[in-house]
DNA sequence: TACATAATGTTATATTATAACAATAACTTT
DNA sequence: AAAGTTATTGTTATAATATAACATTATGTA
């Protein structure tokens, strides 16, 4: 009865990229990578990142249209995502903080609405480009 | 030496038509709906966009690229936004909220990065979907 | 007036993402 | 193993989102 939890080869290939990279990758980017792998179409991308997404093993950086692997605790909170992001270099981290993730978790808004997930973009200068 | 607070023509035209919207605009949806009043080309709305998401006029909802009028006291918060989004009828709504803009604009991450802006998306049933 | 800056108009093109359909692989129940 | 089901793949075409480059006009300021 369990989700499968093994990769399928297309998102076996893409995950692998994607985590050995040091930042963030945009599709296109992926998928010319991939080609030498027999990945073709950008379809063939597209599909392989909704699934990793789905999963947790990725997250999209909505702001950039980009996608970084998790690194957060074996990807159990695909539901609650935060980010650093330096506007001047573009280096972007994934945020992991307790209080911050149980703040924004039981935060509910003035007309009661409770939130299953959420995602947070923090801007701002890292400490080079500072 | 202030900055010019009058908005343009093209500006002017497109504020309004998102202002006056009970839901987020795209784009695409913008340029055909103000096509009547002489803005024919993706680039103009793209141009008037920038510049009132630059003054705080409006914001821009990175998950659905949709543009939302912004009504939190006056638009002094364009760096520090928030928004729920119901998952089912796309209603999508701006959270005024002084203690999570309080909690989130002093938040510092371990490497003591502070942030300059932040944008967070909430996701979630709204009271008539659930 | 002259200078500088912001906004506009226009064409072309780049980038990001999905539709539609056919085929294959993997899992499940018998 | 056979039959049914679901996930994945392959492929072509196209939709949706966004920017480059360049010429022109309007506005604000010295």
């Amino acid at each position: 009865m369990n989700k499968m939890q093994t990769l399928s080869k297309n998102q076996q290939i893409i995950f692998d990229l994607i985590d050995k990279s040091p930042e963030p990758l945009k599709a296109y980017t992926i998928l010319f990578n991939v080609q030498k792998k027999g990945i073709k179409a950008p379809l063939q991308v597209y599909r392989a990142l909704d699934k990793l997404v789905e999963m947790g093993k990725i997250h999209k950086i909505e702001s950039r249209n980009a996608f970084i692997a998790c690194h957060n605790s074996s990807c159990q909170v695909a539901k609650a995502t935060a980010f650093s992001i330096c506007e001047i270099c573009e280096k972007i981290t994934e945020i992991s903080s307790a209080g911050l993730s149980k703040y924004l978790t039981s935060f509910k808004d003035k007309d009661g609405m409770k939130y299953s997930k959420y995602n947070l973009e923090f801007f701002g200068l890292c400490k080079k480009c500072r």
